[in-house]
DNA sequence: TTGACTATGTGAAAGTTATAACTTTCACAA
DNA sequence: TTGTGAAAGTTATAACTTTCACATAGTCAA
């Protein structure tokens, strides 16, 4: 079984994580055994492109039969490296800090909310759930002393760049930044992804506006 | 000036509103004038594609000099519909909700929440700054009543299905889902976006494991 | 054991998209 | 008024992606 990683592109994964929440709603409610066409009914691509991302990484289904649910999961997960348990913090505990902090999407894929920072002193010594919210003073000292890989941003907008300029990037190896500010996808050795929550409603306008499929 | 757009694809509307989420934070830091390349530093694509992508609808630079922003932020909002207010309404006043409907970029964009629904007691009759909580089940006579064309959803995934199935389809045209349940991008006449938080955390964690650019 | 059935995996073709390289045009200064 | 420089707009091509169609192999029932 050969990979081929090195050739795979940011779309595929794109669609893996389809799957993979496919592959999870299926399982839930008891499925055993998916098809290509299963799943492709389900997130609205053709079955063709499902089997040949599928089949990039291994043969994993039964001829005849379809995908093992509980198999798919696994290897999907495996592929993403969701299979262990990820450390990341919360910067910026406001509404939308919170809801992130306690969304179930989050879980599901093992990241854990280890701790979260903030600078309103009426925040600072509570905590969300499970995670305690620190000052955003001691973000640095936090980072460096248990080598958090994973950040997610979500204070305002105008605090952004100070925070992210700030950041060991020896240590950080990921931003999740769902700030109004804008990061080149990659900034020193970080990865940085910009989230618009109203995105995807601005390209629902277009669809809308020239009546489109 | 003839416009193409029924070849237009999605992923240039998405880069669409990345350059317009550009030029916003250009304008907001008083810079008039924008050149290709400033954009692509900003959002982390080839100058030549921002080029192309915008003759497409039309040329909008000044040979030799760049893109007015002023023009520019017009002419995206133009083309994206969103120059005119639109109404949008919340299902679903949890975290999650809360912080959609506080989010900066949906008033940026022109969306207005007019009203939300959830099926607490104690969040009826309540409200998140300007907009109201009413009972969900008042909710497909308000649609109906108010004409309400797009839907936010961020209720438990649990209750998603049965949300979606009751919607009128002649009056609902657009539905941005962001709960865990996964629905086809076109149902019935709705355009739906699902939207996974941890989608893109996911492909960082993909591109940390195999080192990619 | 055999045969029909079904859905995977795959190779080639078609279609699409991004890129580099080129041409055009504008603004400004001399 | 004219020349120069700079960046937009355009074109052709290479690279990439998707799709189709079919051979393959596993399952189940008779």
């Amino acid at each position: 079984m050969d990979f081929h990683y090195d050739k795979i592109s940011e779309a595929v994964i794109r669609r893996l994580t389809d799957y993979l929440r496919c592959v999870r709603i299926a399982s839930s409610s008891g499925e055993t055994l998916l098809t290509s066409k299963d799943i492709s009914e389900t997130c609205g691509l053709k079955p063709s492109i499902i089997r040949k991302d599928l089949a990039l990484f291994g043969a994993y289904g039964i001829k005849g039969q379809g995908y093992n649910t509980n198999e798919l999961t696994h290897h999907l997960n495996n592929i993403l490296g969701l299979n262990n348990l990820k450390d990341v913090i919360l910067v910026g505990a406001g509404h939308l800090g919170t809801a992130i902090a306690r969304y179930p999407g989050f879980i599901n894929a093992n990241f854990n909310f280890i701790a979260a920072f903030d600078n309103d002193p009426e925040k600072i010594g509570g905590n969300i759930g499970h995670t305690n919210i620190y000052s955003i003073k001691e973000l640095n000292k936090y980072i460096k002393e248990n080598q958090i890989e994973i950040i997610v941003l979500a204070v305002p907008s105008s605090a952004a760049s100070g925070i992210v300029e700030n950041l060991d990037s020896n240590i950080v190896k990921g931003i999740l930044n769902f700030t109004s500010m804008v990061f080149p996808g990659r900034m020193n050795d970080m990865y940085v992804h910009n989230i618009d929550l109203a995105k995807e409603l601005e390209v629902i306008s277009y669809c809308m506006k020239n009546c489109l499929t």
